[in-house]
DNA sequence: CTAATCTTCCTAAGAGGCTTAGGCAAATAC
DNA sequence: GTATTTGCCTAAGCCTCTTAGGAAGATTAG
């Protein structure tokens, strides 16, 4: 029988696709199968189970959202700095909500360790240099600014915002406003 | 066939249950029957399927949680009723992970309207009224309070705050000083 | 009280999804 | 050119969701 080429790679793509045409939960080894057009065992040569599928659509988006963040903020500080990673995240989210929900997805240490999570902080932590906290205010820091991004975002996504006219974007801007005065002001314990 | 007493508010209630206890994904139309001791079947005579059930658990979920928030806030203001609102918001989210997630579920425009998604809304406009911010700078930061409660409790609940051991307690009591000082010193356009 | 009418629960059955086992053929290694 | 590895297949089992149709308990009307 001919071979289709199939590889874990391959795989990997085609379900970050599928999990942003249809949602990452829509993404089955079954719709996978179908889209390369061989049967659901043959993928079992190349992924564990559904779940390591999954997890590695994960880390594609973790690595490619990372990409994209990086790029924003080189050569940037402090507000600027800011605004550009705030955009490269919520872009990403808007162009790749089924990615976006799969770098969400809850993984075990191990993988999570190996992953880009670790420069998603790091690079938080570049944005913050601008601001000169000392520890621990600067991981608090890390870890409101990462609550905000991703907080506004699923909001968003979920069209809780949707129920009140003021335009999304505005509020955005005005959010980031906000945080920079926040982490200019930052409160002494 | 003896009845099970099986109504509609009983299996959400246990769906509720079955979601704190072994996640909400994990809530299904047949882990419930077994609970309630009947057959798949017999659930569709209270329920229309399974999407709709976990809808019940969301309404539930949310009408709980702003139940909490109201109690919680009464008679607070400013960082007071902030710090109160915050400690439920997140406190309900600890002790009812399930549900939580419930509640964060994509609900439809009708649905979402029905249900305690506005009181939450109203209760925050109800917080802010203390830092006196004119329109539409009180939905932004109503917007941005939902954004960090929200991502805050959502990556903490992924775990994406143990890879470093500043105290999680801590970071939080941080952010909402650095909100509070936001909120007071919100920045003009 | 009886009969008619829900209502609740059942059995049966089909559609999908996930996964393993075992086999054949294509690709690659020696 | 043979031997091994790899990719894909069939077959089969398990689980979940859902619908259809039937029987027995509960409720209501007369």
């Amino acid at each position: 029988m001919a071979r289709a080429g199939v590889t874990a790679e391959r795989l990997t793509r085609a379900a970050a696709e599928l999990a942003d045409d249809v949602g990452f939960d829509k993404v089955t080894v079954a719709a996978l199968a179908r889209r390369f057009g061989v049967k659901e065992a043959s993928l079992y040569s190349h992924i564990k189970n559904a779940h390591d599928l999954k997890t590695r659509v994960a880390l594609l988006a973790l690595a490619e959202l990372a990409d994209e963040v990086a790029a924003a903020v080189a050569g940037r500080a402090g507000k600027d700095a800011l605004v550009a990673f705030a955009g490269a995240y919520r872009g990403y989210a808007k162009r790749h909500p089924g990615r976006y929900a799969a770098a969400r997805m809850e993984l075990d240490l191990e993988t999570a360790l190996a992953s880009a999570g670790r420069r998603h902080a790091d690079m938080t932590r570049a944005i913050l240099r601008a601001y000169d906290l000392p520890e621990p205010d600067q991981t608090d820091a890390v870890r409101m600014l990462g609550s905000v991004f991703h907080g506004y975002v699923s909001l968003e996504t979920a069209g809780a915002f949707q129920h009140h006219p003021r335009d999304v974007e505005a509020s955005w801007e005005r959010t980031l406003d906000a945080l920079d005065s926040a982490l200019r002001n930052w409160p002494k314990p």
